[in-house]
DNA sequence: ATGAAAGCGCTAACAC
DNA sequence: GTGTTAGCGCTTTCAT
């Protein structure tokens, strides 16, 4: 698969061997300066950078990781750039690996399985020193190919613990109670969780969470799931919905919805309908703290979530992969709460 | 528990020598049945195949693009994955390199020059299809030396006329002029232009075109700069600094600040002064539309950057760089306005 | 301190 | 169809 046409290749690529050749000595030495530059004399070190520089050599990696067998980047594949949390997890792997030395590669799987199952392909194939994935939904046959082929990797957000990984977790349970608590500690005596699949743990959850705050303070607890977390306008038809079901007089609802996409469409929804006042009818929170999805005329209250700390986390569990005694860990981080306007009202927010 | 064996070490990868061994054949038809099943009977086929899950071999990618000289991933290098018009390059980018049967491994740099640097090393060195990069500020030294090594490289959102690269840019002139039109549309007699050093190439032509409407219609501009566009609280500083310049009765003014992040900070630091009404008495908007600064808690005017679209675009241009007579092309894409509430007010929005 | 040479795991000719 | 073999560009002993 060379180019078709006669010789109109790139340029061809200066290798370790032209640098030789032009700086008068071995490959071996090339080499050397290159890796440990003190096994080098001090002039001979000198022509041959100059060398480097003059050629415009750049060493081929491939070839390097190949016969050296070691690589330094590590991977990080994500269901979906679009949420902040899973930028938040690449900015705490990547702090985390560069503290290391390490580079981190970042592919997002665009909320494709076929697209997460490539990117694990493209990496299990490159080498790299660990991947940290966080799985679309339920990928343990992605996961577990990528295992037995001995790869080490950690898994991020999804608890699989008869899979043999480290996994580092968010509380999502102590999430979807926090958010019940919050409503409820604002007088609310009717919560709605707006949700998805349980096979979602996240969704699961939090609406267990919710679910068990809502029973145990014997508050009126309503479902509503939705299909298809990423269908287009799939937040608006919720809203919609609510706001079609609520007519005066109604006592207040709170309204908690999985994520914050979703509550974003349903929040505009329910403010199109102007006979109903936020927060004083109806209540609405997200609960992914996704600032990707934050483009409501009024802001809205959320849960934040522990994505950076994860990332870095991963990281550290990978290392610590490599020790021989190593013990594969369960990481389970913290979620806070952030109160906004869609649950406060215009009083002072925290 | 992984490891059955005696052997403590990570376990030996399977080679595609092994697998020919276990399925009886040689290496060479192991390679074809990898890369040219149709070249291969389908008996032997199925017995390679069978093999290679036996023995849980993963071909060694860096070996493979060694011997065969090609790589099927392109790269992209951002400045900052928190700003949210890289993501949309990033996922424009996917988009397009996807149909095209490429991986597109994303880096990065963290607002951090040697970061950035680095990943660009990594990607020349490991002969990555091309690089797409977004650079920090002024990285002339970096893209020319990516360049000098003959590497294909698209370069967005940094006008380098004189860098004999493609380039992928926004019309942030048009953008400036926009978000001016927009505000005197709504009656605003006074601009303030809160920017930062006009060596970034976005301030200084967001600055611009303001600067030609105000002129044109002749209406009070002023001006106001920042030292670090990413030190934490300047934009808080910022919005005291214009709170305390107001005093009730002054003729209304509209702010048009270069970043959302930026003037997420001063939207909050003036809502807090409880006497300035958003947007009667002071309007302000932020004119890189980065979503992921929108927590304000009124919605903020800004502009939309056609990201998606220039990361697609610069695939394009990366892929037709391979052709014989290609010419480097300056491709310039629109933005838009996106009108609300921290302009508009509470009326209609669009 | 430097050079020579044996691979690393794979692809791609080419022979059979 | 299948096997053989010569590299790909580099690291890494091991001599010198």
């Amino acid at each position: 698969m060379s180019n078709g046409q006669g010789q109109p290749r790139a340029r061809i690529e200066p290798t370790i061997t032209q640098v030789a050749e032009v700086a008068g000595v071995s490959i071996g030495t090339v080499s050397n300066v290159l890796n440990s530059p003190d096994k080098v004399a001090p002039a001979t070190r000198e022509r041959v950078l100059e060398a480097i520089g003059r050629v415009g050599f750049i060493r081929n990696g491939n070839a390097r990781s190949l016969a050296s067998g070691t690589v330094h980047t590590i991977s990080l594949v994500v269901p979906d750039i679009t949420n902040s949390v899973f930028v938040d997890m690449s900015r705490g792997a990547q702090s985390a690996s560069g503290k290391l030395g390490l580079s981190l590669l970042i592919a997002s799987a665009e909320s494709d399985p076929a697209v997460q199952d490539r990117y694990l392909d493209v990496f299990a194939e490159a080498r790299s020193r660990g991947i940290l994935l966080a799985p679309m939904s339920d990928s343990r046959a992605g996961i577990q190919r990528v295992r037995d082929h001995g790869r080490r990797v950690v898994i991020m957000n999804y608890d699989a613990p008869d899979l043999d990984v480290c996994t580092v977790l968010m509380n999502n349970y102590a999430g979807g109670r926090m958010a019940a608590d919050h409503v409820i500690e604002l007088g609310y005596r009717r919560l709605l969780f707006v949700g998805a699949s349980d096979e979602l743990q996240p969704v699961r959850d939090r609406r267990c969470g919710i679910r068990d705050v809502a029973r145990e303070a014997g508050i009126s607890f309503d479902e509503m799931d939705v299909q298809d977390l990423r269908r287009e306008g799939e937040g608006l038809r919720v809203g919609t919905a609510i706001a079609e079901r609520w007519s005066p007089g109604d006592e207040p609802l709170a309204v908690l919805i999985v994520t914050d996409t979703l509550a974003e469409g349903a929040l505009n929804a329910i403010l199109a309908k102007r006979e109903i006042r936020v927060p004083e009818d109806i209540a609405l929170m997200g609960l992914d703290g996704n600032k990707m999805s934050w483009d409501t005329p009024i802001a809205m209250t959320t849960l934040e979530l522990p994505g950076f700390a994860m990332g870095a986390e991963a990281v550290r569990l990978l290392i610590a992969e490599s020790e021989l005694d190593h013990v594969h860990e369960r990481v389970v981080l913290p979620v806070a709460l952030h109160a906004r306007e869609s649950t406060l009202g215009r009083r002072a927010q925290s």
